[in-house]
DNA sequence: CGTCAGTCAACTGTTGACAATCGGCAACCG
DNA sequence: CGGTTGCCGATTGTCAACAGTTGACTGACG
């Protein structure tokens, strides 16, 4: 890959040399999509990226499938790859299967919560006031993902953590943008708190009922109005993964 | 690819030869790995995968990837690929993330299912009650994940409809291995009628209740014997793809 | 006899070239 | 003047060769 490209933003990887270059290119076009570096649709053409990486066109294709198979991506057979976008609806049933799969995290994660893991989610917790009342919403955004992962981690089922990674990668780049979403920055604090408390008392069902209801509300409203993703120029249905 | 291969194994897709190599080999390796022809743990060699289906090794690595992403295959960085397999832990937390996405979708289901799609859960109902009275423990199978693939089908919810997909494909190959499975066959039937009983009823709670009772027996029985995947040779925990 | 260093074969990682296909453009025909 | 057909550029699909690394084998030394 390119040397300038290396020292520009991989320099935590520094000493981990032993990436391949697929692996670097994926995680390069990865990390440009999700800081939505790269915009949904655009188009990525293999010459063109095979250039400015410096890399043959081999690992790029690697990379694109793989990518494609994660659902960031869309390839069309003999029409090359672009970003990928989800629709209004395609939001709204990730919308739930987040909230079926944070359910499950979460009682699964109050019986066997550890000390420090509870710690962090307090810290996260006190960090998110901090920036709602500061308006970062930035910030908040990052905290608020890394709270609900926490609690994803706490649930030790790597099985879940995988499907949960996968989806909020596809998710997470249109959260910020819904309109809709930042109305309710206001009330998390007040849900997060109820939550804790929830698993701090160690009652699993209410822990459970909390979050669905915490995660259900931008999910009802986005279905009635709908802005959080772009409006999608109709993209085609099908793709060649299922 | 081979024509000789072609003319043997993908006669039914003679009208559609649109398809690129890559899928065609990703294809081929899919359903060898997912009908058991190649077992947990097999060594995937790419020259010889090359040589056995006359295709370039690029179009199989390709394939190899993408199989990898979907958790089929596991990679090693330069140590090259073998048929994944699942632990015994493993297969209890997919079990667990299953309930939580079948639970899901038939809440999603009752309200807006179809009356062709409701026969047609009938008619896979009546037909488990014949396997099940002549023993035949495979046909049985397949017609239970149809079922339960129909229940999600129904939800019409895709994204759901995707991590469906994605876990049984990785769990599936276990389950007609599962000697305790096995024995919870004979309960199945009582179960599937009960389950569709709240479905006509219209109740998504009670579906949903019976629905993740029916799942959650085999889970807790394997949790605590655990015959249902290989012995499983100390996989290593760390694979190339979170 | 066990251990360690050096060599070697096999395999994967990467590359550049070749071939096939698609979309757009322009010329031709009705 | 509108529609169709054939050509052309661009881009992807595929291949074969090269290069680097890994793990195992062999042989010597303690």
């Amino acid at each position: 890959m390119a040397t300038s490209e290396t020292d520009e933003r991989s320099t935590k990887s520094l000493g981990v040399r032993n990436k391949t270059l697929r692996e670097q290119v994926f995680d390069h076009l990865r990390e440009e999509i999700l800081s939505n570096r790269l915009t949904p649709g655009q188009e990525l053409n293999e010459l063109a990226l095979s250039a400015e990486l410096e890399v043959s066109r081999g690992p790029i294709r690697e990379a694109l499938g793989r990518l494609a198979s994660e659902g960031l991506v869309k390839v069309t057979p003999r029409r090359g790859a672009v970003v990928a976008e989800l629709t209004d609806e395609e939001f709204v049933e990730a919308y739930q299967v987040r909230e079926a799969l944070e359910t499950l995290a979460i009682r699964l994660a109050v019986p066997r919560i550890e000390a420090d893991e509870l710690a962090r989610l307090r810290e996260l917790h006190e960090e998110m006031n901090e920036f709602v009342a500061n308006d970062d919403t930035t910030e908040f955004f990052d905290a608020n993902s890394a709270f609900h992962q926490q609690i994803v981690d706490a649930s030790r089922n790597a099985k879940l953590g995988e499907h949960y990674r996968l989806l909020m990668a596809q998710m997470g780049r249109y959260l910020p943008r819904s309109l809709t979403l930042r109305g309710t920055i206001g009330s998390s604090p007040t849900e997060h708190a109820a939550i804790l408390a929830a698993v701090e008392a160690g009652d699993p069902d209410e822990a459970a009922r909390l979050l669905a209801n915490h995660i259900e509300i931008p999910q009802r409203i986005e279905a009635g109005e709908g802005d959080a993703p772009q409006p999608a120029l109709t993209a085609a249905e099908e793709s060649e993964e299922q």
